[in-house]
DNA sequence: AAATGATGCGAGCGATTGCTCATGAATTGA
DNA sequence: TCAATTCATGAGCAATCGCTCGCATCATTT
């Protein structure tokens, strides 16, 4: 598998140029917002855009790259969110500043869910290293110092795994309910908000059933081959 | 958009066409798993299967009910798997059955990682329609069945939305988890268990905090256009 | 104005891939 | 035994798509 090379093949010098990346990149999310990465086609991008496909690639080395800037772009803004949500909620309750976090993923996926739902999945694909992980450190981090504030209210003091752990139950339960309807359900911060806390603030039991805690579970029923 | 049809084409009728179709699925889960999304396409599957083509296309209307026929099979096992865990646990403590179920979930995401991410990921773009509502519906009510029996230990009495959800963060969890590496960790099943029941068995605080909760989170920071 | 570089263009190459169809072999039933 | 039916084959068509390259145009510098 040859690698795919993500970086911004060379930097706009004058004014309309910048424009142009502008226009390709808008162009770009609006394609995979409408056709879903099946119709996600670099000729199809540069039409949209108005300019020819010889352009796009003065600024972009290939097709992977144009998503990636994207994803770079959606991280980015939400881990801007974050850390100015958790700032500015530091005399609040955890109850409080974990629904304004939800309210913010909320936003994150409701705003434009195919285009999110697209971005969050070629993300998985590529290999976007060190820059996502920037991301992921700083949304970690902010999301740290939320919970050392609230240390009292916890069964345990917070680990990065489990703001790990909460991210992703957020996600995932913001984006389930994102592919059942096109606007989010009434009581989905609650439910959310609920299930974070109800990680947070619950004692851990694992000690009380302790060791061998027979695995030997109904077995895995693999039949797919 | 065209509709895709997703039925076999025909039924086998002797016993070696059984064979040919067998060998088919076999070869397409295992191309699926080793070249991924991308380089699964009709003509490597019928030459990993020893097969033609041709032979593919009498069985199979397109590339996609291909992709569903192995969905339907892993979802298929999963929801048998389920009732049998639910059924067999009928004397166990909640946090016990709960534990088996999990499990459950991992050995499905982790007996072929690969396979199972992409069979995922596919099941959202596909219109599996009736098909899959099926065993969510199957899923769903082993479940329920399971709730409804230690409704003593739980918060509220269960809701249809408390099986989706905690179905969600389950299995959001593991795929979290199987991304990372490649063998489950050590806490996983108790980490997992761990959200669940604080989910299942914490009060719920909304009205709590009542009407108003000033919705006034940090602007979303909307930035990709 | 002339020279240099930056930007924009778009026809089309090369490669991939979903799928068909004409042909023939194997199996079944009478 | 001999249709009739089912099954298997694979060359190749038609369409798509990522990307290049030679050339024109615009901006900046000297």
């Amino acid at each position: 598998m040859p690698r795919i090379d993500l970086r911004q093949r060379k930097s706009p010098r004058q004014a309309r140029s910048v424009d142009t990346v502008e226009t390709i990149l808008t162009a770009a999310a609006r394609v995979l917002e409408r056709e879903s990465l099946a119709g996600f086609n670099t000729n199809r991008v540069a039409e949209v855009a108005g300019v020819s496909v010889g352009s796009l690639y003065q600024y972009f080395p290939n097709k992977s790259a144009l998503v990636a800037a994207l994803i770079d772009r959606h991280e980015s803004a939400l881990a801007a969110s974050i850390e100015a949500c958790v700032a500015a909620h530091h005399d609040r309750s955890l109850r409080e500043a974990l629904l304004a976090l939800v309210d913010i993923g909320i936003a994150q996926q409701y705003t434009r869910p195919t285009l999110a739902a697209a971005l969050d999945h070629e993300e998985a694909r590529l290999p976007l290293g060190p820059r996502l992980r920037e991301y992921e450190q700083r949304i970690g981090a902010a999301v740290m110092t939320l919970l050392q504030r609230h240390a009292a209210e916890l069964a345990a003091p917070p680990q990065p795994r489990d703001v790990q752990d909460i991210f992703v139950i957020a996600k995932a339960m913001i984006e389930a309910d994102a592919v059942a309807g096109r606007t989010p359900s009434a009581d989905l911060r609650d439910r959310v908000a609920h299930a974070l806390l109800g990680y947070l603030a619950t004692a851990r039991s694992a000690d009380r059933a302790s060791a061998a805690d027979r695995p030997d579970a109904t077995p895995t029923g693999q039949s797919v081959r």
